[in-house]
DNA sequence: AGCACGCCGACT
DNA sequence: GTCGGCGTGCTC
């Protein structure tokens, strides 16, 4: 055996672990791989699943390697994923390896899915008929082949009936394969009546699909408008021409309206794919995906990186939506890794928004991307007239929050036995605890951001780390009892308000940390909707994705909330929150109103809130980030330090801001003052590089970490590069 | 990211 | 005297 030969039975293949590159593997004599083959593998002490690569096999000491262990009989991970992955991993600074992690979530669907068991009718006849057993015979005279609970369900019998019918032959037991979770999309199913606008837009997402070229749309219209459905028909098409399509929608929004409004249109529900599907259907999806059994996934930022084989289209929903951004591990916006995902597929890509990202409406206006604008709702659903409340003109009683302007409108749409939204983006009963006597804030020890108090647990929590305190009497610091005064309100403390002005009103307060959890929480939504509720007191859960028919008012408790916290994306998220809050109101047909409290009545985003002119925002927002050299005009990079210890962290990230040389294009700023995150008991530090290209920024991040102190210990260190344009 | 190896405090 | 805390280092 030469040299050559023995080189070319080692692969390279891609372990789910942060290494730079794929290790080596030798290939056992019988055994045959190809690029994109998943594999078992042993790693050090254990053996892990990953995925043969086609880069060169690296030169590693012939003593170290090992060989695969199994190939999965698995369908491959097509050279456009493995593409993808790579890309993906460049782009964001991140180990490959950890990208082919995010691929090989399922790990038990590496093996096929074993056939089942299950019932056929023989000829033969029972011994006695009975009422049951008729039924159970009538049910499967189909001659199909059913599961023996499913028969006996069906039937309406207990499962011992079908087993009696068995042990007399009168049924024998087939193989069958595993069941399709989902059935097959039917894209004639119930087409929906598109008006002038919408089927302008839907032909063009139409022809593009059909087309099967690369190419972006940003669909752009009101709720209510029916971007949903317009989007509906390219889904349509490219199921038409057999591909595989992906709908992608923030984890929140993945509800049961939105699968309904699916089997609507096709007559079938999505496969979906989020964070709390159980492991079994996880697997299931997984597996059916790259056999191509699913042809259509709705699901959350994740389903990403589903190994679809033959994906011809990409639907990002509610595309501005900051949950498409994972912060941790790999750091990615899965909208624009969808963009790039399409790119390198050669399909299309549809985002839909009513507030478009600031990135995606200058993608549209430069050209890079198509834009199909939606102008109005239909008939039925006026949208809301929207007004400003100055707060220093019409202010609160003291001690409340609520402007007597408001309160009043609270009041007409309680007679007319109509309900309220009262929005605060705000958890708990007041944002901050002060001692009246000696001025001592309570403050997190351990991020030192301030605590909430959250009076109904008698708790002071922060909620930047998770830290929890019971709230004590007495100052903790001169030790006076009873002079601790709450500051600021938080929903708890609204809906305190609120039942003192209007004690016969049914109040409930919707907020994430609500007890019962996630159930609960659907139960009460569900309850609102039914109007058992007069007024609803929420914070940003509320703004997503829900109907309250009768929901006729919305207030907006402190607009100017999030305007001031120095996000350079403030106020855009404030103006699509505010967008979406209103939006609430108004999709009946029936008259309603928005109010938003405010001290700064003329602040571009309230204007355009009020105007409805939503251009006009834009156009400052674009020009004030031009001049600024912000995304999507320049780039900013956060990079995230973290370590066990706040010390640490913050050491480490002055060393990289000490290390960082004089450019003229590239700036790092930071570390920043505020306090961030504590996040899985690790301290969080991040140094913000604003630059001008993609290509300069990575390649003088990489100097900087190479250059800064070096990592050890717990030390990580991660980037986070802003999105921009990947055309 | 896992996982083992390795070196210092409270316990069957 | 051992069980177990998490610091350090390695995985083709």
């Amino acid at each position: 055996m030469n040299e050559d030969s023995l080189k070319s039975r080692a692969v390279p293949v891609l372990v789910p672990m942060p290494a730079e590159r794929p290790y080596s593997y030798l290939v056992p004599e019988h055994m045959s791989v190809q690029p994109g083959s998943i594999v078992r593998v042993p790693l050090g002490p254990r053996e892990v699943a990953g995925i043969v690569w086609d880069t060169a096999v690296d030169q590693v000491d012939p003593r170290k390697l090992r060989p695969i262990s199994q190939v999965f009989d698995c369908p491959l991970i097509d050279a456009k994923t493995r593409r993808f992955v790579d890309w993906v991993a460049s782009y964001t600074l991140s180990p490959p390896g950890m990208v082919a992690r995010m691929l090989l979530r399922a790990p038990e669907a590496f093996d096929p899915q074993p056939w089942t068991e299950a019932l056929k009718r023989t000829e033969r006849l029972p011994d006695r008929m009975t009422a049951a057993r008729e039924r159970v015979l009538e049910m499967a005279a189909d001659g199909l082949a059913w599961t023996r609970s499913g028969l006996a369900h069906a039937a309406g019998v207990s499962s011992t009936v079908v087993e009696g019918l068995k042990a007399q032959g009168v049924f024998e037991t087939v193989m069958v394969p595993p069941r399709p979770v989902v059935a097959e999309p039917d894209p004639s199913y119930g087409r929906a009546e598109l008006t002038g606008d919408q089927a302008a837009a839907a032909e063009t997402l139409r022809e593009q699909a059909e087309g099967g070229i690369f190419g972006v749309t940003l669909i752009d219209g009101v709720t209510g408008s029916g971007k949903t459905e317009v989007y509906f028909e390219a889904v349509a098409a490219a199921i038409k021409r057999g591909h595989q399509v992906l709908i992608l929608l923030p984890e929140i929004a993945l509800t049961q309206a939105f699968l309904d409004r699916f089997h609507d249109r096709f007559g079938t529900k999505p496969a979906e794919w989020h964070s709390d599907l159980p492991p079994r259907m996880r697997e299931k999806v997984w597996r059916q995906v790259a056999e191509g059994t699913v042809r259509v996934v709705a699901g959350a930022r994740s389903a990403l990186f589903l190994p679809f084989n033959d994906l011809g289209l990409i639907v990002v929903d509610e595309e501005h939506d900051p949950a498409y951004k994972q912060e941790d591990r790999v750091f990615y916006n899965a909208r624009d890794m969808a963009v790039v995902r399409a790119h390198i597929g050669g399909f299309p890509v549809v985002l839909a928004s009513a507030t478009p990202s600031v990135e995606s409406r200058v993608n549209a206006e430069q050209g890079r991307y198509a834009r199909a604008v939606l102008p109005g709702r239909f008939a039925d659903a006026a949208l809301p007239h929207l007004a400003t409340i100055d707060m220093r003109r019409a202010p609160p009683a003291r001690g409340g929050f609520l402007s007597p302007v408001l309160l009043a409108k609270m009041r007409e749409t309680l007679e007319r036995k109509e309900q309220s939204l009262l929005f605060l983006n705000r958890r708990g009963y007041a944002p901050l605890t002060l001692c009246r006597v000696c001025g001592h804030r309570f403050g997190c020890p351990v991020c030192s951001s301030w605590l909430v108090e959250h009076r109904f647990r008698g708790q002071l929590v922060c909620h930047h780390c998770g830290h929890t305190e019971k709230r004590p009497e007495a100052c903790p610091e001169c030790g006076t009892l009873d002079h601790l005064v709450a500051c600021g309100p938080g929903v708890e403390r609204i809906a305190e308000e609120v039942v003192a002005h209007f004690p016969d009103a049914r109040t409930i307060v919707l907020s994430s940390d609500m007890l019962g959890g996630v159930k609960r929480l659907r139960l009460e939504l569900e309850a609102i909707s039914k109007g058992e509720a007069d007024i609803v007191i929420g914070t940003q859960l509320v703004a997503k994705g829900h109907n309250f028919p009768n929901m006729t008012l919305v207030g907006v408790v402190d607009a100017d909330l999030g305007l001031a916290n120095g996000d350079p994306r403030a106020a855009e998220r404030t103006f699509q929150l505010l967008s979406q809050v209103t939006g609430r109101a108004g999709r009946t047909g029936k008259k309603s109103l928005g109010l938003l409290q405010t001290f700064q009545p003329d602040h571009p985003v309230m204007r355009a809130i009020v105007s409805g002119d939503s251009e006009a925002f834009y156009d400052r927002e674009i020009t004030e980030r031009e001049k600024a050299h912000l995304p999507p005009f320049g780039r900013l990079a956060g990079i995230i330090v973290s370590a066990a210890t706040r010390p640490e962290a913050e050491s480490h990230a002055r060393g990289l801001r000490k290390a960082a040389p004089d450019s003229r294009d590239i700036h790092v700023l930071g570390p920043a003052e505020a306090p961030l995150a504590l996040l899985n008991g690790r301290h969080r530090f991040r140094l913000l590089v604003q630059g001008e290209k993609r290509s300069d920024m990575q390649a003088y991040i990489k100097a900087l970490l190479a250059a800064g102190p070096k990592i050890r210990g717990s030390v990580r260190v991660q980037v986070d590069i802003d999105p921009q344009s990947f055309l």
